[in-house]
DNA sequence: CTGAAAGCGCTTACAG
DNA sequence: CTGAAAGCGCTTACAG
């Protein structure tokens, strides 16, 4: 006898198991193929594990985009972040794949380069497209921004920064709080004399100022002439250029706080070069942590921030919203670590 | 007189601005609107200037679902990639986004982790959403991978790696002539037991450590006990290890040739805490001149990789293949260029 | 050069 | 708990 196949096995024009394929298979209607696939519940337990098996047999996968025109939304769950060149954020971003892929949504990176305008466009432009939900970086946008998110009805999940805003979700850390904790360790080294060197100014950055400041004030130590805050883009190029100045210009520094570890390594760098003694002449102080921070000579003290874990909470409180299930708390304060090492 | 609309502007239940309602803002049929803002050729000048205004009037945003379902392909460009930690390929990613974005084409990004398992896993996946065009780095994957690529008839560029079969579409440069050159160059500075540090070991690394051992062996200094690879993640700390272990297993080697900055890097700085005098007792030279190489203590010696260029070239490739325009040239060599630094 | 018809593959109400 | 009908917003042939 000649095999023949399970049930005859016509493909349509474009070549594509669909799911009327299924249905035909699992001999139930489309419908109910639909809704077994999507696990919506209120399906004879018999019939969806016939469905999902013609499913496998078929090899079905389904079209996300007849899926997103025939429901109000779609797979896709932009991620706006500032800048793709600082490690901060790719690692957010790998997290958040890590945890929205096996849902079966697609992150859609788009890059801001902390320009409010261009958030505001992209925005726009993934708005329209409806999708599944959102994941934007900080509270820092247009007012337009804020307008399109609230209007969209979209769930929106906001990582880096905090709020008490009620119905705002968000994850992350208190960027002063942080700020203020590495200033208050290297006062407690014995240092009086605490500079602070930035750069990108960003408001993460400005918020880490503020911490920075708050706690110099209250020790009776804050000079505003230690401040040095630079527009430029952080690179570990600049780290060592500011730090040259400052040692030129305030020469009585015993200690710098750098906003980012990228110009911290750099100053590092630049005071072997200029053999500047650290932690002995000046103790340095990074922030965030980032790859090489341990390798330098001496290790740099940082802070270390959990953004791994800021991707991996604000993807699931987003899955959560979307689902509609009840969360847990609005506002993940996920904290932050001093470590300390050599350099101070 | 009452201030009256430009035309009775009905909005749908969904609220949203559609292809209908710019046609008939425009007086023209939805097809007529369709191929007007497609740029289709074929349509009046004038038709296609009032159907734009009318878009632009009504704030039209085309629905990339629709568009999708409607036609055979969607505007998803996968793009895989092994790693997002590596700073290569972000510089890669931002160049195909800064590409791809104006010309309405949403690039998907895919990380591998260097599994070839994992990247048909995606690849199989991203194929069932019927995307424009997709982007591989390099040409190692399983065979059913090429099948599915095949098979799906989608445009694809290769990145990173060249080839000279037919029909394949690539951008990237030589990295064995890359390897070559470096190691040439250590010669030249009169080095005679150069070794090779490598991590990772994926192909383009391989394809480096080829090009330092034909250098080598026709310059008869090749001896296998100076290559030392580690099949472990690239990391500054590795470098330094990896270094430490040579300097005490072969310590007549008087060069180091790493597959990769951070391991460069990370060798660097082992040097400077151990006292080794880098260029005087060995010479140090990496791959890829990343971000803080120059700033290392001795700047460091490397090759400087077109990575930026790749996704600039790569998407525009992938752009007249969408087109159906024809190509300059299917296969692009960017070439390299050896930075040399203090550290040899 | 322009348009009327049909359909892409799925899901949302609406019935039973 | 299951299904027949209609439609999401666009584009692809097919006519004229």
């Amino acid at each position: 006898m000649p095999p023949t196949p399970p049930t005859e096995r016509r493909r349509r024009p474009s070549g594509r198991i669909t799911l009327q394929d299924v249905a035909r298979e699992a001999e139930v209607s489309p419908i109910t193929a639909s809704r077994a696939l999507r696990g919506e519940r209120g399906v004879a337990a018999e019939l969806v594990a016939r469905v999902k098996a013609a499913a496998a047999r078929l090899g079905y996968v389904p079209d996300p985009a007849a899926r997103a025109l025939a429901s109000a939304r779609g797979t896709q769950v932009p991620v706006l972040v500032p800048l793709l060149s600082n490690a901060l954020f790719v690692d957010v971003i790998e997290a958040v794949h890590r945890v929205l892929l096996p849902h079966g949504l697609q992150p859609l990176i788009g890059v801001t380069h902390y320009d409010p305008m261009e958030e505001e466009q992209l925005l726009r432009s993934y708005l329209a497209q409806r999708p599944a939900g959102v994941l934007l970086t900080g509270f820092d946008r247009t007012e337009a921004a804020r307008q399109l998110v609230a209007a969209s009805g979209i769930p929106c999940v906001y990582l880096m920064e905090l709020t008490d805003a009620p119905g705002v979700h968000c994850v992350g850390f208190s960027q002063q709080d942080a700020g203020h904790a590495i200033t208050q360790h290297l006062i407690e080294r014995g240092r009086r004399r605490i500079a602070f060197i930035a750069a990108q100014l960003d408001p993460r950055v400005l918020q880490r100022a503020e911490g920075y400041r708050r706690c110099l004030r209250a020790a009776g130590l804050y000079d505003a002439r230690l401040e040095l805050l630079s527009p430029q883009p952080s690179s570990m190029r600049l780290g060592g250029e500011l730090l040259e100045d400052l040692l030129r210009t305030r020469p009585e520094v015993d200690a710098v706080f750098f906003c980012n570890d990228d110009l911290a390594q750099g100053g590092l760098l630049a005071a072997l070069r200029l053999g500047v003694a650290v932690p002995q002449r000046i103790a340095v102080a990074g922030f965030n942590d980032l790859s090489g921070s341990d390798q330098m000579l001496p290790p740099l003290t940082t802070v270390r921030t959990p953004r791994r874990a800021i991707g991996e909470v604000g993807a699931g409180m987003l899955l959560s919203l979307l689902r509609d299930e009840p969360l847990a708390r609005s506002s993940a304060d996920l904290g932050f670590e001093l470590v300390v090492r050599g350099s101070s």
